[in-house]
DNA sequence: AATGAATGAGGGTTCATTCAT
DNA sequence: AATGAATGAACCCTCATTCAT
């Protein structure tokens, strides 16, 4: 019974996961997500209060450890010596170190949050983020070009990275390791370039 | 009353461009766009046959400019060259006279397009866009760097400049002149991103 | 200009004849009919007040005419020398002769009056015209057969009768003769059916 | 309340059919039909998919006996022996015999089958049936009277008969036992009427 | 725990008709 | 005389949610 209750739960869960992934909040559909699970609609509010509460489970505590990452990063995410080293070959091995920490983090869950909540109580996760990647940009900048005036490039930046992030995660979600791999080039991609810029104002 | 025939017409094309922006086709409400563009739903059927027409002709020549585009992408952009010159400041240079040309394409229309024609006819001018700038990364990888392995990150660069260039023309929608630099700079990024990772640096 | 006036009122008419004849008073659609006509909607209420008064201009005549022909049946109509007839090429010869006089009448507004006028004023017509021609049948069954119990058969046959009518209207509306023919085929098989089964009672 | 289940669904199916019967498919109302049958618009749609359906459920078992009735009528329907009865109330007799196999197809869902069809996928089943019966009296036209050139005439005996049918119907939808005897006494009417023509000719 | 019937608001769309120009 | 913009009710249908069983 017990056991069953679960079963029940945990097939909601996985395929609304995949609903809120492929239609997005709004377009979910609540009908095509008890039928996906082998339930019935009536028996989906006896797990759940409402479509949103279902988005909430799904993606709360994503969002809580999120936050927690971004209020923490400070302490969290030192790698700020990536922008004194020089050699490209270098910053890769630091970063496949740095990264793996919060890859954990960058499943279909995360895109969900970023891609898919428009509607919900999360629809800022996306702005919040980029804003938060901003300010974090627009300080290293600073930092090593002070003439550097055209600040705004930060948020494009980070929406930018961001993107691809997602972009990554959409493309390698039944190969994790790949998937990791990617998002290490991939920032690679970035660093390097902001260096390039950076370096040359 | 019928004196506004062109200002309704515009107003509800104006309305329904911020709708079909903001919502998407799918989730876009005609109701809301009549209510936002001072008429009635019956009205609005005087002026376009329907919702996916009115869609049709928001971003219809937007798409036949975006197709022309890429069908004659080898002989209009040639800026080959680009990838042999060496110097950062030097490709800004080039990259200033040669994006303006394919600017003016790069609008709100654009981003409909891009990004909120699920479930019209041009829902698959994302994609295509996207293989098409996939191939043209392809070949400038392997032209440059016979053994680089990982050719699919042809795609997922893709994907990242065009949600790139999205993503700036939805941030700056009000500043025409700021887009475009934004657009300039962060292709930039792209390149030289693109060059340290090749080993050209 | 006053002839102008007069094509675009015919244009109309004939125009919403057809409209009528093939999708019935309900579905007849006022936009067509004036798409069709090579005028607008504005311009179609400067000839007629409303879709029910149209339909009037069309059948109003016919069916005057036709509450005329039955309610003055009794004196125009008087081939009952017919029933006593035995000879069916004789019975042939007659019907050819008598038919004609109210032939004219068996046009295309007579199948809209009959079959179309659902949701008019007129849409009792049908009606009307059977429980005439059912009264005149059980007369003449009664006349010649005292003995017939099943009278309830008259209202079959004048539904019968008129269906048939309707149905060869219908189908040689492009051959007036052999439309007219067909109806004097057809009636000859009515009279001769009806004679076979009365005189065997 | 959930009880009703099949209270309801038998409510809309009988209601459905009146308003089908009454309107045709096209005209028919969905409001109107839950309003009659005590229920709404959105419960509706628990039921059937869509009007379409709904419509498939009336009459879709009918159509396909009157199918399989139409594709084995050969062996089935046999009485060609009639023809060569000379004495009306024998073939009364025999008619009798024959006509109540195939009465029971005979009722309202055929009526909309054939009359209240257009729209939907059977909006055909009139004019095959009128067809296969036109086949049918042209091959005993001919085979009575090789002489006989107006053969055109067995279409119109066909919906003929067909409207007959269907007039008979519904005027005693009320009363199975007088309807079919009417539907014999009709089909009489048709033999002989056709027999006097032929003979005589 | 499970069922699915019931609701009502909203979706896109069509229509006859009115009326300012 | 002619135009067609404007209206509002009705069309079929989908949805998340409630609740009696």
């Amino acid at each position: 019974m017990q056991i069953k209750k679960e079963q029940v739960r945990d097939s909601i869960l996985k395929n609304a996961e995949l609903e809120f992934y492929t239609n997005g909040f709004e377009k979910a559909s609540i009908r095509r997500i008890v039928k996906a699970s082998g339930t019935t609609i009536g028996n989906f509010y006896n797990y759940f209060e409402s479509k949103e509460e279902l988005f909430n489970q799904i993606v709360g505590e994503e969002y809580y450890n999120f936050k927690f990452l971004l209020q923490n990063h400070n302490k969290l995410v030192k790698p700020d010596y990536l922008w004194q080293i020089s050699n490209p070959s270098e910053w890769k091995k630091v970063l496949a170190d740095f990264i793996p920490k919060f890859i954990p983090q960058l499943g279909n869950k995360f895109v969900i949050l970023i891609e898919c909540s428009k509607g919900t109580k999360y629809d800022q996760a996306r702005e919040v983020l980029i804003d938060l990647l901003d300010e974090h940009f627009k300080e290293h900048l600073k930092e090593h070009n002070a003439k550097y005036e055209m600040i705004d490039i930060g948020k494009v930046l980070a929406e930018q990275v961001l993107n691809g992030i997602v972009s990554i995660i959409r493309q390698y979600y039944n190969d994790e390791k790949k998937k990791n791999d990617m998002i290490i080039e991939y920032l690679l991609f970035y660093f390097i370039g902001t260096m390039g810029l950076l370096g040359e104002f």
